[in-house]
DNA sequence: TTAACAGTAACAATATATGTTACACTTATG
DNA sequence: CATAAGTGTAACATATATTGTTACTGTTAA
């Protein structure tokens, strides 16, 4: 399966700005992660939108953290990508009716909620200036 | 993240055969699954390779549990399908020299394997024969 | 001899993160 | 004031893996 690698990617964007005292650009940003300006900006609107970041705009502009890492948690990150889609495996509902179809997906399901509320759990106590370190 | 529903599928397919006592037929299963007989053999191919299954050539014939499901857990099927691709969450790996980068994916690689670990816990002590309930 | 089956190759469809180009708007700097 | 350096965003291309589909070969029962 295909990986999404944003919240990896702006992970390090975010441990990188807490050690900048000046704004980083999405071109800056885009050489550290190695992809274009446009896909930076693309990530850093959903922190924006979050209030984790704030935007300085015009020359010499970029973004700055709005709040110390101390305070932001890797699950405040990671529920703003695709929360709920954590895992590749995907169940099936082709026919509602059939009592081993159900049976398969309430195990199944149960199974992947238990792992998705430890990931949840641990992404929860993990602050990410303990990241920086 | 599109979501792969081979395990789903194969399971709801092998719990099925448990309660026939005639082959089933790529035809038939496709119906089971609202999907091509194509599909369903590339499916089953997995299946016949891994030793759970026998085939049955020619007119009538189809396929048939080659172990009851008592003996087939459901991380024996799991394996079969893109073990090590549970997650769609993806690590970067742009720069093999950065801490940042590094602590980043130590962590996070952490608490996904722990959460891969609960889950093929789980999975080695659910036997199908137990969903068929 | 024919119909029903598996196996498999080849190709299309689909979905989604990612990559790219283009443009409007804002601001510091000379 | 003109320009360069920024963000924000729309629009489109790319890549990739599952899924869907067609077509063919070979096998077996009726």
């Amino acid at each position: 399966m295909r990986k999404d690698s944003r919240l990896s990617r702006v992970l390090h964007v975010l441990i990188h700005m807490g050690a900048s005292h000046e704004p980083l650009s999405s071109s800056r940003i885009g050489d550290m992660l190695v992809t274009n300006p446009v896909v930076v900006r693309r990530l850093m609107a959903n922190l924006s939108k979050a209030g984790f970041i704030t935007t300085i705009p015009g020359r010499g502009g970029g973004w700055v953290l709005a709040q110390p890492l101390s305070k932001i948690t890797m699950f405040d990150v990671y529920q703003l990508f695709g929360e709920g889609t954590l895992f590749t495996l995907g169940l099936t509902d082709e026919h509602t009716n059939c009592v081993i179809e159900k049976s398969i997906n309430r195990e199944l399901d149960a199974v992947l909620n238990e792992a998705e509320q430890l990931i949840i759990d641990r992404m929860k106590s993990l602050k990410l200036s303990e990241l920086a370190q």
